[in-house]
DNA sequence: CTGCCAGTTGCAAGGCGTTCGCAGGAACGT
DNA sequence: ACGTTCCTGCGAACGCCTTGCAACTGGCAG
């Protein structure tokens, strides 16, 4: 998935609350979708495409990475998944929450902060007052330099 | 180029005084290299790295790709060009400017708003406060839907 | 001005993340 | 149970970028 899809959410608290969803959407729940769902909901964290693939490094059904692909495109159509991308690395997907996530991304070391978005509203109104812009950080996120490597980046020059 | 070079900026006016630079720093300064620069000094845009190869368009000297891809790596290793990244798209490369520049993208129409750090130092001090995070929009841009987008999305769907 | 050699070049192959075409296979309404 | 339609796995291909290699060349030593 390189763009976004822009449908509505739909949270689901398991596989069977999503594959009846789907079913709802005329969408069929096949083993392959049922197992990125599974693999979704277990892992608790945004999964790269490549790990689900693999059943999360065997412990689940493993499936074709290019289905597995065309599985988390319907289901991100669907509204259930979402996926976002941190820098230039490969896509991560996650089963869609109630609360909507944003992120925050330390170019430096690679850490990433999770937000909802309310977090973000101040700077979010600024940017929509200065540049008529409706800023979403949830498909890109804020990317700089953390609290900690800056301290680093500050003591270790000096020397 | 994957990742932002860090060293610091070198702003240059023009093809000689860029090579003069390169020299400084010990780089060679071959017919490619010249030409690269004269196709961003030419452009006055950001270019993406194909369009560099092929001399923007036969106006210019063309080269290889991966050998203009090696040398925007070290061009902007010495400071002299920088990247950035519109979206998942091939990345644009620009000549250093003595003001920085830093972006926001319409991720609906895809246009492209350039501006200077201190449009959007109300922002950044606001993350920093909240988050600790010193960001940074000049190699990954703000991302939204712009005014325009905004509007069209507001009457569209009414009807 | 000549010659040398590390730094560069063009070419081709490769890598990563993602998409697509295809033919066989399975979900689900009837 | 059946048939239609959607979905699957496989392999090939794509876009963007990197890399290995042998030939070449910029720019300093002499």
């Amino acid at each position: 998935m390189t763009i976004a899809h822009p449908g509505p959410a739909v949270p689901t608290r398991d596989v069977d609350s999503a594959a009846a969803h789907m079913r709802s959407c005329g969408m069929r729940v096949s083993a392959a979708r049922r197992s990125v769902l599974q693999i979704l909901f277990a892992a608790g964290e945004p999964l790269r495409a490549e790990r689900i693939a693999s059943g999360l490094d065997g412990r689940f059904a493993s499936s074709d990475l290019g289905s597995v692909y065309r599985n988390l495109d319907a289901l991100e159509r669907a509204g259930i998944v979402r996926h976002f991308h941190l820098g230039h690395a490969a896509g991560l997907y996650a089963v869609t929450t109630p609360e909507p996530r944003e992120y925050l991304l330390c170019e430096t070391c690679g850490a990433v902060r999770e937000v909802v978005p309310a977090q973000l509203d101040r700077v979010r109104r600024t940017i929509r007052e200065r540049f008529g812009l409706e800023a979403r950080f949830s498909h890109f996120p804020i990317v700089g330099t953390c609290a900690g490597c800056l301290r680093a980046a500050g003591e270790a020059p000096g020397r």
